[in-house]
DNA sequence: CCTTGACTTGGAGCTAACTCCAAGTGTTAG
DNA sequence: CTAACACTTGGAGTTAGCTCCAAGTCAAGG
């Protein structure tokens, strides 16, 4: 798979795609004799993985992290669960952090509701 | 109240303060005789109020927006409601792409533990 | 009176994460 | 065979959101 076709398939430019690759987000993908890359199964599941990470705000670093443990194999998966809990707590917490936004939105919005009808009650009343 | 006090009071730097303020996130603040900052109660409301959106990630520019048509009065009402209702909607998606990602970090951090868990029993095996 | 320390301003600098550009190469349709 | 087009690379530029700096002012303690 080229790499426009994976840009279309999960949405990321392939500026984003070519830098994901360079900071070592993404391992080297393997390149046509012509030197254009193709993404084969793993590195979609791989471009899928970080896309995901990446919509929650992980940080990249992290990730690049992450990625390079991964590539050294077994002996790394004690680190890599406790990077994963890190970011899984953090995670947590922000997701508690928008709720309590979402409920201040939801209570502005409301109040608004509110005073944009009794505006228009009033409105009706003066034209009675 | 001076600004390092609301600084310590709500986990925002001075600078970050006066920043807000330099770009029209919160109204100018009254200053004493030399010239110094005094934040009253609508102050802090405001800021307790900037930090909560900033916490859920509503862009500065947005919130700039917002809080113009607070200061322009009561005919802006309709158009504060939709910027809410539009920042709500976002923010709703956000948090369902960020549960998403919570389960699957959920997941591999189970699949590492079995993983380890699988290692440390075979190591009792050899030892036996 | 003098020093210390918190404050002021305008403006420059920084970090994360892309995003764009120029120059060059390979592939394909007419 | 050539024009158009998607791709390559290294490197520069951009954006958001702070964060830091220099130079100066003022209030309070010794």
């Amino acid at each position: 798979m080229k790499i426009a076709e994976v840009s279309e398939k999960y949405g990321l430019s392939a500026d984003t795609l070519r830098y994901y690759e360079r900071v070592g987000l993404i391992p080297h993908v393997n390149r046509s004799d012509s030197g254009v890359r193709d993404y084969n199964e793993l590195d979609l599941r791989r471009v899928d993985f970080i896309k995901c990470m990446r919509n929650a705000s992980l940080p990249v670093d992290v990730l690049i992290e992450y990625m390079d443990l991964v590539q050294q194999g077994d002996s790394t998966i004690e680190a890599r669960k406790e990077i994963l809990i890190h970011q899984r707590d953090q995670l947590a917490a922000r997701m508690e952090e928008m709720q309590k936004t979402l409920e201040l939105l939801d209570h502005k919005i409301e109040v608004y509701e509110n005073r944009l009808l009794k505006k228009e009650q009033e409105m009706v009343l003066i034209e009675e």
